[in-house]
DNA sequence: TATGGTAGTGGAAACGTTTGCACAGGAGGT
DNA sequence: ACCTCCTGTGCAAACGTTTCCACTACCATA
């Protein structure tokens, strides 16, 4: 195992240690000649600066945290996460940070793993995915003052960094999409309650709805939990009322393929017989049989500006707090 | 931000540096008294050791590096991949390690993060998940003696770690039910052909029709990449052939899923008119439609005992360098 | 020729830990 | 009463960097 270290170099080059770490940070007052020696020595040599060390004196490592939340087992099943993953990592290798990644399986541990990256001088700054609106974690940080960004919602605070789609103007959007193909009967499946996200995609579809003056049958709501425990009476209740529905804004792609496979075993085709939308547009959205109208919420996207907002913040980059990602409605063969 | 290091605990407690760092560590013979006071005073100024500090001195960083392999667009997008990073931190979580991601566009990148990463010393073990055969990182790191597993392929020298499935067996068995089913015209949707998995597959496939007796007609081999550039064309020269298959053996539970609805696209029902199965058992295979016969190849196991066997190792334990985990023939309604 | 300025380099302290070694004090054996 | 041994603690060096400060040449200017 090789321990070559600075002093190493120092001493084939001939210079000292300190005009070595000077070519590695490449400060300007180096001549070309000591350059070049150090240079060829650190190659020969095939040296890697020991980064623990650097970042003992430097005050700065490189690497962002990022604490997958408790509330999050489906999230992270989800295959929105790796996406979202795809992104970060996408822009956080391209200007030299490494992700620093750990998980936790409720607040408490959550709590702890921040404290030990952040007040252990492990990372420059932390992604804070847990979508719930519980704010200890960040008035914690923002009492440190250390450098963090919300990614899947939003804070009234001026100056608290976040990346986040306009999730009422999607599900409104969709939800006209919906009314202009002709449908009045429209029901919603909706997610966790306690979620952002969710509570959002119902209020947009509720305000589309009040706008085109349509009803919306209390019986025509249910939740993915309820989906989820008993699929087989929540859909019979749903298709089999007086009055049933000729469409259906479900709150997530994942669950809106499940819920096509549950209504195509008791014998209702989508979109023969019911119309189905869902949100996010995964990957898997485009090969769903049928394939799933949807929003595309700019999965990759999210990832990829929620790291680049955290860089700039850190490299003191002037830009402003709040980013939303467009969303873009994807017609695909579930509706009609 | 606060920046309380051992000397203001030790000055609080009114004891030495050292021996606070001795009751961090648990060291044994410190009297009961002094642990104690030294606990209340780490609490009091809410102490989290600098992990770059400690690490510079003590040499482990307990943290395990991965780095995401440039062959792996695909791999990524596929909800594989999350599921495997769930089972690797629920395990390094468990044992208090982190995990440091990076990503990789080819092969020199791969390398470049790594070197990074080992020389380093920003980790004290590394996941290589580059699924292809590709050794100049392996002969490197066995060079360094420094601690590796490889995720989804072994390798012959006794003392490399590894986790894998038999995935000759898998493909064997998959086959075999096929043919237990009453199928004897069976095709293959294989994978990229460097790939240690989609040879091992292949081969499982062609053993148990070879045992059964079974022809294959070379009409019933197709690549998931032609199938992937022009579906259409492909399976239509498949199923319009004066002899075609009754059963498609798909390498990939994804592939699986979008040829289900290519199928249905030009016509042919799933399984009324073909039978289809495919491999891993991802999430949505049970939520497709219709439902994917599978082999589950305990995906959050294989990254679980990747990490396993590495912290083990780290650990000095001792344990086989080789684990293979099982794999269980999953029937859902996407055959028949 | 003396003076000042600048470019290039080295010395040494500092970052916050861990740990080998030394040592004080008390217990136990003769 | 003396020696030995053990328990618990402190001192100081070391880990591998960065960076402030000082210093040497050398050049240009007066």
């Amino acid at each position: 195992m090789s321990a070559v270290t600075i002093k190493d170099v120092a001493q084939l080059a001939g210079v000292s240690p300190s005009t070595v770490s000077r070519v590695i940070s490449n400060h300007p007052k180096i001549s070309p000649a000591t350059r070049k020696k150090v240079r060829d020595a650190m190659h020969q040599l095939d040296y890697h600066p020991n980064i623990m060390a650097k970042s003992l004196v430097s005050k700065n490592t490189n690497t962002i945290g990022l604490v997958l939340p408790y509330s999050s087992d489906n999230l992270f099943i989800n295959p929105f996460f790796s996406e979202v993953l795809r992104g970060m990592l996408a822009y956080a290798n391209n200007k030299n940070y490494d992700l620093l990644l750990s998980s936790a399986r409720n607040q408490r541990e959550e709590l702890e793993a921040i404290n030990r990256m952040v007040l252990g001088k492990r990372i420059d700054g932390v992604v804070l995915m847990s979508p719930s609106r519980d704010d200890v974690i960040v008035k914690k940080l923002m009492e440190y003052d250390f450098p963090f960004v919300l990614l899947g919602r939003s804070l009234e605070y001026p100056d608290v960094l976040s990346v986040n789609n306009d999730n009422i103007k999607a599900s409104f959007d969709l939800t006209n999409y919906l009314i202009a193909q002709g449908h009045q009967k429209i029901g919603i499946v909706t997610g966790k309650p306690e979620l952002v996200v969710s509570e959002d995609r119902l209020s947009g579809f509720q305000r589309a709805l009040r706008q085109a003056g349509l009803p919306l049958n209390p019986d025509w709501i249910v939740s993915a939990e309820m989906l989820e425990k008993n699929a087989y009476h929540t859909i019979s209740m749903l298709m089999n009322a007086g009055d049933r529905p000729t469409a259906i804004l479900v709150i997530d792609d994942v669950i809106a393929i499940s819920l096509i496979r549950e209504l195509a075993e008791i014998g209702f085709g989508v979109p023969e017989d019911i119309s189905i939308v869902g949100f996010n547009n995964i990957y898997m959205s485009e090969m769903s049989n049928p394939p799933l109208t949807t929003i595309d919420v700019g999965i990759y996207q999210l990832g990829y500006q929620t790291i680049q907002q955290l860089i700039r913040k850190l490299a003191g980059e002037d830009h402003p707090s709040k980013v939303t990602v467009p969303h873009r409605l994807v017609v695909r063969e579930s509706t009609k």
